[in-house]
DNA sequence: GTCCGTGACTAGACCGGTTTATAGACAGTG
DNA sequence: CACTGTCTATAAACCGGTCTAGTCACGGAC
C-alpha cells in the first residue's frame, strides 16, 4: 500500500483550471485573482479538503508561525507552578488569534536553554521567543542577542539588556504589602521569596528591607528559597520555631503560601489571629484554601497576552519599548488580620 | 541595511570544499563521505556556526519533529491543573531525547480542538498527537481517523477506537479506594468526580457504586462537576449539608480535594476525625496541606512519557497496542482515619 | 590486461509552497 | 488610433534542504 499521494497546491490548481500561483494569491489575500477565480480556487480546496502545507510555505515565505518558549525546570519537577499555567494560557489567548502555536520545551538550565533557543532560531523553527525568570547578568542576554533572536523578556527593564521587558513593578508592591500589614498592626513581618539570584527575588527583598525600614518596624527576616511547596514549608516552619516569631508573613508565590498555611496549622498556629499570611500572584489556589489567602493579586492571563502582543509587534518590526503591565494589588481575604495582642 | 544573509548549506558545502550532498551526507551520519572529509564539514559548519534549516528539511525528507497537544479548556480558565503538568513535563522528558518539541494549543471546545488537529495535520505542521479527556463515542476518534493522524490517546480502550491506548486500571483504583475507606469503617461513602461525558468518570462512578454494593455499605452519593475547585468546594459543601452525610469522600482530582478540605475546614468539621478525605493523582498539592491528603497516586510524569514513547512507535510504524501503566495506588496520608463513632 | 566491485563524491531533480517578471485583455485619454 | 494604466493570470525562479542516479578512482581476481 503506498498510501494516498498527498494533496498538493497543483491539485488544487489543476481542479480549478488555474495556475499554482493564483491558488496561492487567493490563499493568501491578495490581489491579482479575480472574486469568481477566487471562489472557484477555494471550492476546489474545499472538495479537496487541502490546506497548505506549512513546512513549505515557511521555507519559500521565509517566515514561520511558531513561537518558542523553554522553562527551566529541574528535572522531573513536580511540574508547574500555577502561575506558569495562566501565564501560558494568556500567550496561548493571543497566540490563537493569529493562528500561530507555541512550542514548549522544559530545559534543565539556563545552559540548555540557551542551546534550545539559538537552535530554535537558527533552524528557522520559531519566529520569536519569550524569556522568563531573569538572573542579574543573565547569561541569555548577550548570548541570543548575539544570534539575533526576537525575543520578548518578562523582568524589570534593568535586567533584560536590549530585549524588550514586560514587568510588574514588584517594588511598589511589596512595598504595599508591608504597609498593610503594618497598617494591620504587625510590626514583625518575614518574607519568603524566591531564590536569590532571580531579579525579582532581589527587588522585592530590597523592597521589603526598605519599607520596613522606613516604616519603623523591626528589621523583618527573609529567606530566599526555591518556589515549591516543599521549601516554603520548610522556611515557614524555620520562621515559626524561631524565638521571634514574626506575626506574618509574605510569600512569593501562591503555592509556597498554600504550604506555609499548612505547616501553620500543623504547629498549631491559628490564621489569621495567630499569623497572617499573604500570597503573591493569586492563582485559583489561594481561593479554595481555608481561610481562604489574602494575596497580592494580579492578571497573570492578562500578563502572559500582553506579552504576546509585545512579541508580535518586535517581530513585526514595531519599535517596541519596556511594557509596565498593572502592579499587582492586594486582595485581602481570610488569612490576614490585625496583629495579635502581646 | 538588507542584514546579514543567512548562512546554507551551500555556504558550508563551498566553505569545506564539497558538494551540498556531501554537507547533508555529513550531517545525518550517513556513509558517503570519509572521515577526514566529514571532520572538515563539521569543521565549516562551525566556523560558519551553520545548523540545518530545519524547514527546508522537513519539506525535503517529508518529516516533522513537532508533536501536537491540544488542550480543552474553557475560555481563559484559571490555568491547568497540577495533572497536566506533570504530564506534559512527562512527555517533554521523551521528547528531549530525540530533540522533538512539543506544540501546544488550549482550545475552548472539542470541535475546535479536531479543527487544529486537522490543520496541523494537513499543514505538515505535526508528526503526531496526543489526544487526552475522551468522552464516550468521542467526536475526535471518527474526525481524526478519517484524516489518519497518528495519535496516541490517554484513556480506557473501549473509548478510543483505533487509536493506541494508554491508561490506568481506574475501575480497580476505585474499588481500591472504597474499600480502604470501608476498612477504616466507614459505612456511608460519597464521591465528586468529573463531568459525567468523561469516559474515566463514567467508569469510576460504576466501579464506585459497585464496590459499595458488593461491600453492603450504604448507598454512596456522586456528585459529577467539573474538576476545578470551586466546583469541587460546591459539591462539598453539598455533601455534607444534607442530612445523612457521608465520613468519607473521594475526589476525581486533587485540586477538588483541597477545596474541598477548605470547605470541611471552614464548616468546622476536623479532618479526618469527623471527615475522612481521600485525593486523586496526588500532584505536590496533597502533600502541602494540613493535614496532607491521602490519595489515590500515580507516576503522572511517567504516564506522560509512556504516552510519548507509543506515539513515537505509533509514527515509526511499529505496531503498538493498548498499554496500562500502573494502577494508581493509595498513599494514606493524614486525611483518611478510622470513621467516627456514631 | 581486463573486468568487477566498492567507496567517495557530485549534479541535479525534487519537496510544496511564494514571488517576480511578463503577457494579454480591456478601459480611459488625448 | 496610438498610448497608457490597471487588472487578471501564468510561467519560472526560488527557498534550503534531501535523495537518487551516476561518475570516478582504486584495488583485487582471473
Amino acid at each position: 500500500m503506498t498510501g494516498p499521494a498527498r494533496i498538493t497546491i497543483k491539485d488544487v490548481a489543476a481542479r480549478a483550471g488555474v495556475s499554482k500561483g493564483a491558488v496561492s494569491l487567493a490563499f493568501n489575500n491578495k490581489r491579482g485573482v479575480s472574486d469568481i477565480t477566487r471562489e472557484r480556487i477555494f471550492a476546489a480546496a474545499r472538495e479537496l479538503s487541502w490546506a497548505p502545507n506549512q513546512t513549505a510555505r515557511s521555507l519559500s515565505s521565509q517566515r514561520v508561525d511558531i513561537i518558542g518558549l523553554a522553562l527551566c525546570r529541574p528535572a522531573r519537577l513536580l511540574g508547574l507552578e500555577p502561575f506558569y499555567m495562566d501565564f501560558i494560557s494568556g500567550i496561548e489567548s493571543v497566540l490563537a488569534e493569529r493562528s500561530c502555536s507555541l512550542l514548549l520545551r522544559l530545559v534543565r538550565d539556563v545552559d540548555e536553554e540557551i542551546d534550545v533557543y539559538k537552535t530554535w532560531w537558527r533552524s528557522q523553527t520559531i519566529a520569536g521567543a519569550v524569556l522568563v525568570d531573569f538572573r542579574e547578568n543573565d547569561a541569555r542576554v548577550p548570548a541570543l542577542q548575539a544570534v539575533g533572536l526576537p525575543a520578548v523578556a518578562v523582568g524589570h527593564p534593568s535586567l533584560t539588556g536590549s530585549f524588550p521587558a514586560v514587568w510588574t513593578d514588584d517594588a511598589t508592591a511589596t512595598a504595599e504589602a508591608v504597609r498593610y500589614l503594618a497598617a494591620l498592626g504587625h510590626r514583625r513581618l518575614a518574607r519568603v521569596g524566591g531564590p536569590a539570584e532571580f531579579g525579582h527575588s532581589a527587588i522585592r527583598t530590597a523592597a521589603f528591607a526598605a519599607t520596613v525600614r522606613e516604616l519603623g518596624l523591626e528589621e523583618g527576616q527573609q529567606i530566599a528559597t526555591g518556589f515549591d511547596g516543599k521549601e516554603g514549608a520548610r522556611a515557614t516552619r524555620a520562621l515559626l520555631l524561631a524565638g521571634e516569631r514574626p506575626t506574618a508573613i509574605i510569600y512569593d508565590n501562591d503555592i509556597m503560601a498554600v504550604a506555609g498555611a499548612g505547616v501553620a496549622a500543623e504547629m498549631g498556629f491559628v490564621v489569621p489571629d495567630d499569623l497572617s499570611l499573604l500570597a503573591w500572584d493569586d492563582s485559583h489556589l489561594c481561593r479554595i484554601t481555608h481561610p481562604p489567602l489574602s494575596a497580592m493579586s494580579h492578571d497573570v492571563h492578562h500578563f502572559g497576552a500582553e506579552v504576546a502582543r509585545s512579541l508580535f509587534a518586535l517581530i513585526e518590526g514595531t519599535p517596541t519599548e519596556a511594557l509596565q503591565v498593572p502592579t499587582p494589588s492586594l486582595t485581602p481575604r481570610g488569612s490576614t488580620a490585625p496583629a495579635p495582642q502581646q
